[in-house]
DNA sequence: AGCGACCATGAATACGATTGCATTCATGGC
DNA sequence: GCCATGAATGCAATCGTATTCATGGTCGCT
């Protein structure tokens, strides 16, 4: 069982082996007739090009590699958000002729150098790395490099970024809270620099209360690892530590089911004794009880800018950076205090 | 910018590229020394081996793909489970010097002939596909296919599986529910053809009832798409059925999630009034309220044997199928009627 | 010393497609 | 009737590595 290769079908069509290269990439220079019949025998023997040769000779790949970060922790897994876009970005891949790679290895000037110069991709989508500027910073500096990050967008820093926009989800969320009454909104969420994101949200979060001309009080921030224990663990400081809050704005999903579970477990009922609002809209938090009012990110639309941006970094387009819309998806865990 | 091949670094080293090529792969024939000084070299350029040229030249190929099944449904997500599953095969791919490439296509015979021909895979994986008994039979039958499904095992069948022990895992929660006292249970389930694992998961119920003496009652089986939105529709009919149950066994987490839900909006508490158990063990159910009983399939084990297994099918050995034991986890929606 | 065995290496080739260049053939303008 | 033109195709040279075969040198053993 010999390998079918373009020259069978070019002894089997009557043609050279060079006219089936060029009928099967629908070439405008080989006559429709030959074209056709050429296409129709590759498909009745069942062959379709190599991709090694074909990747080898046109020095061109058709596939993108994406490096999703692990959450890290016990049981390292991938966050929910991150497989929403997962698929997006790699039904807009497909979509455009391109497949995926997909790797959950540290990101290291290693991995990315050898993503870069084996070949084994034409660019690279890195999921979950916005607080990873050092590295990013270096791998925008290679010639060749064809990386786009989705995470926290900074202007002025080289690179290529698409996000969410934050700071205003941060403040749709606020808002929604302010506006059904409350007075005494938490912020539970990590706002150190290991996490761009969410100082983001946080920022939205006191513009929010700014403009109802209040301030953000240290007493109703409590830091939290992005996890759901995390969420939990900092839900009962906020308890423990007596202050008066009505509602709590959670810098992520994870976070908010945490939360959520940490009050009701304290004796706070959601919503009635406290409102919570979370971010990301994960697929299980529209089905929880309550269900989670959050802040919806786009991922369907994320994946397709994601891909078409780094089509055009690897087409040699200077592409700008792009911060996206989020949107409050209002449902059972907000309500008047 | 010239690509650098294993030609500059023979240069550089002062040897032939043939023995770039052998010091590169850890070949025995190449001197300790003479391997470490062309290794050092090679890292300092910053070279790594084109892949479509080892790929063409050594007809053999580090990657295998992933084909996983969305849900269908209007937002067309991938099961929460399979998330953890893809992330476990690929990190046992990992592991083993394998790339994955991951495709949502939808399965057809042209897209297996295209990764079986095209060489850019040297085996796929598939995931949620159990249904598709005529594919798989026909891929089974291909020379050179190197195909693995995760699904529903079933003896006698061509082509290769590995899977869940779904009617020990469904013997397992019934049991417990058996065991608390309940005497009335109920099963939420899709029980058509369409869904392989669920039958399995439904015959371990009846196992456990008929290891108590009991059969299954046809009132207290309730069809349910297999997501949220179907358990929930399906707990909805059984309240309104009006049969008495004080328990529930539900086909997936997804739709226990929706059946939860249903419950209590139909002012059953969950597990005071009604115990609920789920399967598969998806992330947010542990943080729920009340945080899910359900069994846990061991994704990490899964992903392992399913990536030995197939680097198995590709070396040419004689591949089994294989059962995977689940686990009941207890948690807190469960509890003595 | 001589002979084979063996080790480390180099030269040359093949993998299967893409693509620049040459070639053929028909056509049309003059 | 001849040459310029252009469309359709063939020829052949790559792309960068793995691998076979040949070769020179070392060693051990008689």
């Amino acid at each position: 069982m010999p390998r079918i290769t373009s020259l069978d079908i070019a002894q089997l069509a009557g043609v050279s082996q060079a006219t089936v290269s060029r009928a099967l990439r629908e070439s405008p220079l080989v006559r429709p007739e030959t074209r056709r019949r050429v296409q129709r025998i590759a498909k009745e023997h069942n062959y379709s090009v190599d991709s090694a040769a074909r990747n080898l000779r046109s020095r061109h790949n058709r596939t993108i590699a994406m490096l999703v970060r692990e959450e890290s922790g016990m049981d390292s897994a991938i966050n929910p958000f991150f497989t929403s876009l997962l698929a997006s970005v790699t039904r807009a891949a497909a979509a455009n002729g391109y497949d995926v790679l997909l790797s959950l290895q540290q990101l290291s000037e290693d991995w990315i150098a050898d993503y870069e110069t084996s070949n084994k991709a034409a660019g690279i989508v890195l999921l979950g790395y916005g607080d990873y500027r050092d590295y990013i910073r270096r791998i925008a500096l290679l010639d060749d490099a064809h990386v786009l990050t989705w995470g926290p967008v900074v202007a002025g820093q080289p690179g290529h970024f698409i996000g969410c926009d934050n700071r205003l989800g941060g403040y749709l969320a606020t808002r929604h809270l302010l506006d059904l009454g409350h007075r005494q909104i938490a912020f539970v969420g990590d706002t150190s620099d290991d996490c761009p994101e969410f100082q983001d949200r946080y920022r939205g979060y006191a513009d929010a209360l700014a403009e109802a001309r209040m301030a953000p009080l240290d007493d109703l921030l409590a830091a939290s690892l992005p996890s759901a224990h995390g969420g939990a663990a900092a839900a009962r400081e906020l308890l423990e530590a007596g202050c008066a809050f009505s509602a709590v704005f959670c810098a992520s999903d994870l976070i908010a089911l945490g939360t959520m579970r940490a009050l009701e477990q304290g004796g706070r009922r959601v919503p009635a004794d406290v409102s919570v609002v979370g971010f990301d809209d994960i697929p299980a938090v529209a089905h929880t009880r309550p269900a989670l009012t959050t802040i919806r990110q786009d991922t369907a639309l994320a994946g397709t800018e994601i891909v078409s941006a780094l089509l055009g970094l690897i087409a040699g387009e200077t592409v700008v950076s792009k911060l996206l819309a989020p949107m409050l998806v209002e449902r059972e865990s907000s309500a008047a205090p």
